[in-house]
DNA sequence: TTATTATCAAAAATTATTCTAAATTTGTAA
DNA sequence: TTACAAATTTAGAATAATTTTTGATAATAA
């Protein structure tokens, strides 16, 4: 998220699909559309419910399916902050760390220019997930 | 983990649940030696199949109650690098970051003693996870 | 055209987790 | 001790998330 809030085209939503081989299918693109310009770091399920009443034959296998294939193929990122539902950001985004919100559930982007991929011999990093959890402001202001 | 491979004894086991009013049950202090000696980060039913045949009425249920109480208590910490598996890790250790390996699941610790929780005015932080994904040096070798 | 492959949807299956209600254990106090 | 209440545990049922299977359809290749 944070700073790439473009609306693509159908034409440049494609052309993420095109390098791994995944067909532009009204289902893909939908998905990656979605994603694209969501800021809530969505669930399965709230991609699958905001997407269904305009592709009514959508299943939610295939957004499974489909979300599937995007993380594999690193043009979506799964988010590990969320332990009770799964949770997907667009990949092609600054890097960035998150906040979880213990009481809400809400997830924020925090900005983190300085953090950087470690190089290590002891394994190859494909990917770095920085989360912080506690309480956002409303939150910790009601509590 | 990382450095804190001490033994404990029962009653150093049992004065941790004190502070919580937890009563020490055989299930518990199980649970909480397990984690305390265990290296992997395990999941649910990881803890579950080695205390089973030691505690043969040990029930599943009582392996997440006790995990929950223990999370909400502080004394063991939940991960959220593995968004399939739930699994923990012994609190009373340094701070550390994870390492997850795609292919074969392995959660490696990394020490970062450089790593600070950040402040900020527009959410309480009460936990931070650094989170790794790629492939461990077996698997690197093996692709 | 025919064959092959990719995609999708629906339902069934699987898995992780929580819930429920009964049984057991514990702490305390008569 | 015994009695009782509260805490804990248990087994299994229920639920929810996710994956797998299957058959149909559509796209591509030969």
């Amino acid at each position: 998220m944070i700073e790439h809030m473009k609306k693509y085209t159908v034409q440049e939503l494609a052309a993420m699909l095109e390098p791994s081989g995944l067909r532009p299918s009204p289902q893909r693109l939908a998905v990656l559309s979605y994603l694209s310009h969501s800021t809530t770091h969505p669930t399965v399920d709230e991609i699958y419910r905001a997407l269904q009443p305009d592709n009514p034959s959508l299943s939610r296998a295939t957004v499974y399916n489909t979300l599937n294939s995007l993380v594999a193929n690193g043009i979506v990122r799964e988010l590990d902050i969320d332990t009770s539902n799964r949770r997907y950001d667009f990949a092609a985004s600054a890097p960035h760390a998150h906040f979880f919100c213990r009481n809400c559930g809400r997830v924020i982007d925090v900005d983190m220019k300085n953090i950087e991929l470690p190089r290590s011999a002891d394994f190859v990093v494909e990917q770095l997930n920085v989360n912080f959890k506690g309480l956002c402001a409303e939150c910790a202001k009601a509590e």
